[in-house]
DNA sequence: GAACACAAAATTGTATACAATTTAAGTTAC
DNA sequence: GTAACTTAAATTGTATACAATTTTGTGTTC
């Protein structure tokens, strides 16, 4: 809500940036899943014809991160119990090793890149600001994956997080607090001794962590606010 | 080649059906890495309007398959050595882990269907349809992806696949037979006996030697026929 | 008041029209 | 003959127009 100013400003909207823009507003949580998308609202919002909003819309929904049902329109994917888990074990299976190569490779730039966005997210957190909190959560994994120079296993990975953060804004239990902190910087201490097995370890464990903090018994998600609408 | 016709006959084709038609020959190799895909040339050919056409080279872009560069158009993709490395890299982590799931999940109707695959395929060696064999080929890895009932890794896997073709169509080394029939035959042996282990082995090994059996030095490539056209 | 039928509005799907850019050809100069 | 410049053709990018479908609202009937 920030800066979608930003978004309609002078320089005409890309197909990408467009993509880009609501990328991070659903990564952020200011979107939440479920919601409609709109061809006539997106392409009055960021100030190009449809043609173009169409395009990113589709990106998106090849990222799963939309749902684009014919005659129907696109609205933001609201991922299923299942989904959330096979998501989660796809995780369990790339980033462990990935993990690992990034601490083969890490360079000095590497390891301040990586505290520098452990550092925003601290900060955003104290700003009250979750949803970017989580967003920043997600780059430093992306990060790491990068850091791995597999380009191929990056891409897999950047849209197993962003699919990530709606199963979050679906499943997330509140009891479990967020201290994913430690984990981070653990992590992060590992690359930088180019410790690859604990690396590995550390990245398994962490997600695990992560997964099992997810409430994902059947028919819980917190779908369309039925009931929530009902009691409010 | 042989079923052109199919694509432009009577029921008007969408977008999933272009590039689905077109993601077929790129894999059965009638169209070779880096021709041009013209718009206009394609909504001919199907009978309907540059919108889908542009849509489905979009959809084809996202997993790899055709190059989009602004205002240059649409070709399809010519992975470099590196990136040649890094698909089979991304194979050799995810399917054995996947042919590990499939072996414990395998059904009957599942053995049956992969060793309908491995007689098609050789059905098309012997017809000198290689690519159709090749094609086919791919697909067995698909369906194995498909047993494990793990979606979101097996879409990864399927993008995987489809672009090992085009590297395939560039760094292949004749010399090599792809005898890969028996590789195959112990796999749907080793699911049939839910031998994980040994499934898992199997898969890794005979990835392993698919991508030995590329000729990856650098600059190498066979590219757009620089020397051959200037040699002819 | 509930259920159905029908009409109007809104939304998406596709084609066409026009603008911007690249590519090719042709021309001139050296 | 080659290089550079200019102009024309072809191709892509974007917007708009129209067709098809879904959704919404209204009125009728029971």
């Amino acid at each position: 809500m920030t800066q979608t100013a930003d978004s309609i400003s002078t320089p005409p909207a890309t197909s990408d940036s467009i993509a880009q823009s609501l990328s991070l507003a659903i990564h952020e949580h200011r979107i939440a899943p479920g919601t409609k998308l709109g061809e006539d609202e997106l392409s009055e919002i960021y100030g190009v014809s449809r043609t173009v909003v169409r395009a990113s819309l589709q990106s998106l929904s090849h990222m799963k991160l939309v749902d684009i049902r014919r005659n129907k329109g696109a609205s933001v994917a609201s991922p299923s119990t299942k989904e959330a888990h096979e998501v989660f074990e796809a995780r369990e299976l790339l980033e462990p090793r990935t993990a690992r190569s990034a601490a083969k490779r890490a360079q000095p730039a590497d390891i301040a890149m990586l505290e520098r966005h452990i550092n925003d997210e601290h900060i955003a957190l104290e700003a009250n600001d979750p949803g970017r909190a989580l967003y920043l959560s997600g780059l430093f994994h992306t990060e790491i994956a990068r850091i791995a120079q597999q380009t191929t296993i990056a891409g897999f990975i950047e849209t197993l997080i962003a699919r990530s953060s709606l199963i979050i804004a679906l499943y997330w239990r509140r009891e479990s607090a967020l201290c994913e902190k430690h984990a981070h910087h653990a992590l992060v201490q590992a690359l930088a001794d180019h410790n690859e097995q604990r690396a590995e370890e550390l990245m398994r464990s962490h997600l695990v962590d992560l997964h099992s903090a997810l409430d994902l018994r059947e028919r819980n998600g917190r779908t369309l606010s039925l009931k929530d609408a009902l009691s409010s």
